[in-house]
Order: C-alpha cells, then sequence, then structure tokens
DNA sequence: TACAACTATTGATGTCATCAATATCATTAA
DNA sequence: TTAATGATATTGATGACATCAATAGTTGTA
C-alpha cells in the first residue's frame, strides 16, 4: 500500500462534506474527473469502498464512518502545521514594536535588545520611548506588539504579565550613607524633592510613596519638573536634592552616586513591571523571549525584600 | 506555497532524529540526494529554514525547534489513521473466530449468526462448539477471537465481559405443570436427574446445584451421561427422568414439552453468561456488535427474578 | 596536504496528479 | 417509451513531482 496524500485526504474531506463528487470538486478547485479518480484510487490503495455511490447524496459506507474521525483529525493538524508555519515565519522574519517608558528604557534596553537582535537575527525591531498612556493607546491600535511599563494598568481589554517588582531607593544628595542607618518613608524631606513631570506614572507613584495630593502646596523645588531619571539625578547632585530611585536604575553603573542611594524599610515601596500586549497578539515566542530577557537582565539586582508594599502606577 | 507532503514530514523527522542526512535517507529507504532535495525544497516552499548544516550532528534552527512537535503530531495522526485502516480492513474484512459451548450454541446461533453475517458482509466466520477448557486454551492460542459461555472463569490472563444471567428450569417428564405449586431445589428428585458430561461446566454447575459431589453414589441414572442438552431432553423424557435446563433453552419453540418445565424459587440458581476474548484482541467493532447482537436474542426470555443465586462454572 | 565522510547540485527518468473529452449511469419529464 | 438532463466513471495526453546516479563542493581528521 502506497502513500495516502494530503490531497487525497482534503477530497475524501470534501466529498463526505458535500454528498457529491461535482461540488466537492468545486470545493477543492480541481475537476470532478481528478476527484473521482483521485478517490477511486485512494479506495484502491487501502483496499476499502469509503462511499457508497448509489445514495443520493453519497454516504459514507460503514467502513467509511469508522475511519472519517481520524481522517479529519489528520487534515486538522496538517491546518495547525501550516497555521504554525505562518506563525513561525511571522515571528522570525517579521517586525516586533515595543513599547517602554522611560523610566526603564534606559536601564533595560541595552541589555536586553542586542540579546534579542542576536536569538531573532531575521527580526525587524522597533522601540519606542514613551509613556504609559501613549503606550496602551498604539496596543490598541495594533500599532505596537508589547508593552514594558509599570503594571497593572487598568484596561480589561489587553492582556498583561507581571515579570518583577522592584523597590524604590532614596537618592538624597546630603545623606551620605553610612550603611547603618535604615531608611523609612518619613525620611523624606519633601523640601527637597524633585519628581518627573506628571505624564510619566512613576512621579504618581512616587506622589503615592509620600503622601502626596497634587492640589499640596509644596515648596518652589516641585516647581521645576524633569522628564528623564537621568535628569532627575542630575538634578538632585547639583541642588543637593532629593528623589526615589527604582532600583532597576542601579543596573547602570556610573550615573549614580552610591554614597546617596539608601534602601527604604517597614514597609519598601515598590512598583512592579511587566508586558502588556493586545488580546490577538499572536507573536508569543517573541514575547516569551523578551520577557525571559527582561528577568535575566534584572536578576542580579533584585532582592529578596519580605515588607514590599506595590505602588500601582494608576 | 505549495502542498507539503507526508513523506517530506517523514524525512524532516528523520532527518531530527538521525542528525545526519546519510543516515536519514537510509532510514527512509531512499538515496541522500533525495532527502537532500526533498528537505530543501520544503524549506523553500514555507520560507524557513528548519536545519542548521554548520553543526555535527545537524541540529534544528530555533525556527525548526518551534516547528518540529506540530511535524510530529502530523505523522503520529497519519500513522493513526493507516492503523486504523488496517483495523478496518481486518474488522470488515478479515475473519472472526468465535467459540461457543454447546449449552449455548443451539439456542443462540441461529438467531444471531445471520444478523451478524448480514451487518458484515465481508467477514468470514468461523463458529466452533467446544467446552469451555477447550476455548480458553485456543483464546490463548490466538486461534479464537472470542468465547461465548459461561463465566466467570479463572482465569486472569484473557479478558471477560458478562452478559446476562439465566435461571435453571427443572425439567421433569413425571411432574405435569399445573402452574400453581412453586418448586425448590429441594424438588429434585435425584434418583432420576441426568447429567452431562463432566467436561461441561453444566454438569458441574448441576452437581452444585444439587449439593452432589463427584464422590457420591448415585443411583444407575447418573452412569450413561450425553453431551448436549437435545440428548439430555430426549433421555429424560424416555425414561421419565428429570434434568435442569437453562433458559435459554426456551428460545427454541418446540424441543420441550412446556408442561415439564418448572422454574425454581428461594433461591432460583442461575448461571452468568459472557463473552471472553485474549487482551491483544483488536476486532474490537466485531465484538460489540456480537454482544449486542446476543442480548438482543435473549432480551425475550429473560426475567427479573429477585431471589437470584449465580453458580459459577468452575 | 591528502583523504574520508558528508551534503549539495544537476540532469535523466520514472511516477503521479491533473485535465479535457467522452462514456456510462440514473433520474425525470414529455 | 424515449429524450433530456445531471451526475459519476473512464481514458489518454500532459504537466508536475519524486527519485536516482553521477558528480561537485565542503568539512574534519590524520
Amino acid at each position: 500500500m502506497s502513500s495516502i496524500s494530503l490531497s487525497q485526504v482534503q477530497y475524501v474531506l470534501a466529498l463526505h462534506r458535500t454528498g457529491s463528487f461535482s461540488e466537492a470538486a468545486n470545493a477543492c478547485h480541481i475537476t470532478q474527473s481528478t476527484l473521482s479518480t483521485m478517490i477511486k484510487k485512494l479506495e484502491e490503495q487501502i483496499d476499502i469502498t469509503l462511499f457508497d455511490r448509489k445514495t443520493k447524496p453519497i454516504k459514507l459506507t460503514a467502513e467509511g464512518e469508522s475511519l472519517i474521525d481520524q481522517f479529519k483529525v489528520l487534515y486538522y493538524e496538517y491546518d495547525n502545521l501550516i497555521e504554525d508555519i505562518q506563525e513561525t515565519r511571522t515571528e522570525y522574519y517579521g517586525t516586533f514594536k515595543i513599547g517602554i517608558i522611560p523610566t526603564l528604557a534606559p536601564f533595560l534596553m541595552p541589555f536586553i535588545l542586542k540579546n534579542m537582535v542576536d536569538s531573532h537575527q531575521k527580526v525587524k525591531f522597533t522601540v519606542m520611548e514613551i509613556t504609559t498612556e501613549e503606550i496602551l493607546k498604539l496596543l490598541k491600535l495594533r500599532e505596537l506588539d508589547v508593552g514594558l511599563l509599570s503594571t497593572p494598568v487598568i484596561d480589561e481589554t489587553l492582556i498583561q504579565n507581571p515579570l518583577f517588582a522592584e523597590d524604590f531607593l532614596i537618592y538624597d544628595a546630603t545623606a551620605v550613607s553610612t550603611k547603618k542607618r535604615k531608611y523609612t518613608v518619613d525620611d523624606i524631606d519633601l523640601s527637597r524633592l524633585w519628581l518627573l513631570e506628571e505624564s510619566h506614572c512613576m512621579s504618581f507613584q512616587i506622589e503615592k510613596i509620600c503622601h502626596l495630593k497634587k492640589s499640596d502646596n509644596l515648596d518652589t523645588n516641585l516647581i521645576y519638573k524633569s522628564g528623564s531619571i537621568l535628569s532627575l539625578i542630575n538634578l538632585v547632585e547639583a541642588n543637593n536634592g532629593l528623589t526615589l530611585i527604582p532600583r532597576i536604575a542601579t543596573l547602570h553603573k556610573g550615573i549614580l552616586n552610591s554614597d546617596y542611594l539608601h534602601p527604604i524599610v517597614s514597609p519598601s515601596p515598590a512598583r512592579e513591571v511587566g508586558t502588556v500586549t493586545h488580546p490577538n497578539f499572536s507573536k508569543k515566542q517573541l514575547l516569551a523571549s523578551l520577557e525571559e530577557k527582561v528577568l535575566s537582565s534584572v536578576m542580579p539586582i533584585l532582592r529578596t525584600v519580605t515588607d514590599v508594599k506595590i505602588i500601582n502606577p494608576m
């Protein structure tokens, strides 16, 4: 018995479905005589008559009945393979658009982007540093594949996957670390506090940590707001100021004076970082790869902190 | 993208398994150049390079890794289809060997054999009337497909399926039925009792009903033993004798004088009838068909008897 | 550097799938 | 009862595909 072809499987299923040789042939975009010949050939190959031609519409024989489900299963799995192939091509040769918030980008992307490019050499990566609000908007428009941001976001239409929690550290230009003293939230001198501009959710998170409200009348330090963590750090250092720094910033040696860094305890305020995708997002393997690389990158600086309080970004 | 053939699927899996073009070709009984050409063709069709030829042994690319499982699934289902086809051919065109005990055969086979032949017109049926002991032996030798006998049998290596229980009736040539009197086991006049020869388990069952032992010294009636129920019935009638008849014998109108038939109560001794098959028996549909037809045949004479005592055949 | 083992390429050939044309069959209407 | 219609089966020609033999090219080892 020689090989059954997938075309023959397709023809059998079409005839079973339509109950007519001519209709099945049309459905398969071949001529009726081809269909007739190929089904007869299959029946001879396997030495089983699958269809009773005497009935109108054409029906399966008892033997055919006992085999048709497995014909269906086989073709179903062939369909799955074709889909997998399409998806693999898209994943390996298409584009992958990443949106990332500015308070993560400078510390994550230098490490993970090269890795991602190396392991997906035929994928074209596009990275956009934009705010959470803009990321969510572009995800919904399908103009981004994935957002890398502080979770959770309040949006039921998108799929979120939290990856890790990182605590905030006090960065204080006047408090030289002796490494003996433990800091709490109450040690934050609000008169010297610097924040990112309001569109950054980390700014909102810091306000929550410090029990601030938007209408609070603060000192003049808070009037000047910055758009990047690097500017924030420079401002703090130049003005004997103070801010809160996410621990991920410590990945980047050299931009922080480690003498000014102080962990907070009881509790340690923290933010959660994760990915957000559209429900119809299909490049699962690229997403998994990105998530794995993000986790690998932050692993060295993640601490097992027991008394953590996650501060939501919205 | 034109159709992927199952041969190509087979070649991919062989190369993945062996890590060598020449070994894979050997495994598939084709030349190395055919394998090389066909795998390259597939890779061009789907526009994905599946194998990294630089490694020794040859390994899948990352893309290949993400697809290989679905190639495996597809070929597995193709294998299943081939097996189903083989099994269907065997079931519909092969042989079905039935062993049945003589105390069942004359009452069951006339009804069910025609039915079985009608619904499996291409199957060659072989029916052997032999004792339980011989049926079990031939089942184990795979020279029988199924045994139809009194269950349970003491044999863990075979598969049993009990179908129904039938009670024994007294058949007494001297006790004309008035349909008023109820008989119990104690009404059995042992001096007139006739039995089948010892190799028939029904004989054993009757001895148990009557609390007989092999070494019991009975009257001269028991010295002459018969091999068929019909002979038994004739002996009883010709000699004013007595025996026990399974209810299934009442299916056959005309051989029994219904005046001599008496149900037994408190309790009604009964035997269980079922099928026995070898664990590797594969013609499941034929077996199910047989079992269904047996049950349909005995349904008219089966009684809902409440106080039943099953007498085991061994 | 030579050689062995392996994969890739190419042209010839056999096999298979398909089509167009036609034969055959079954059903329906006049 | 015959003719028409719709459907399936058959057949020969043709294009597509799978395969092989021969050879080119590559890689690793002694």
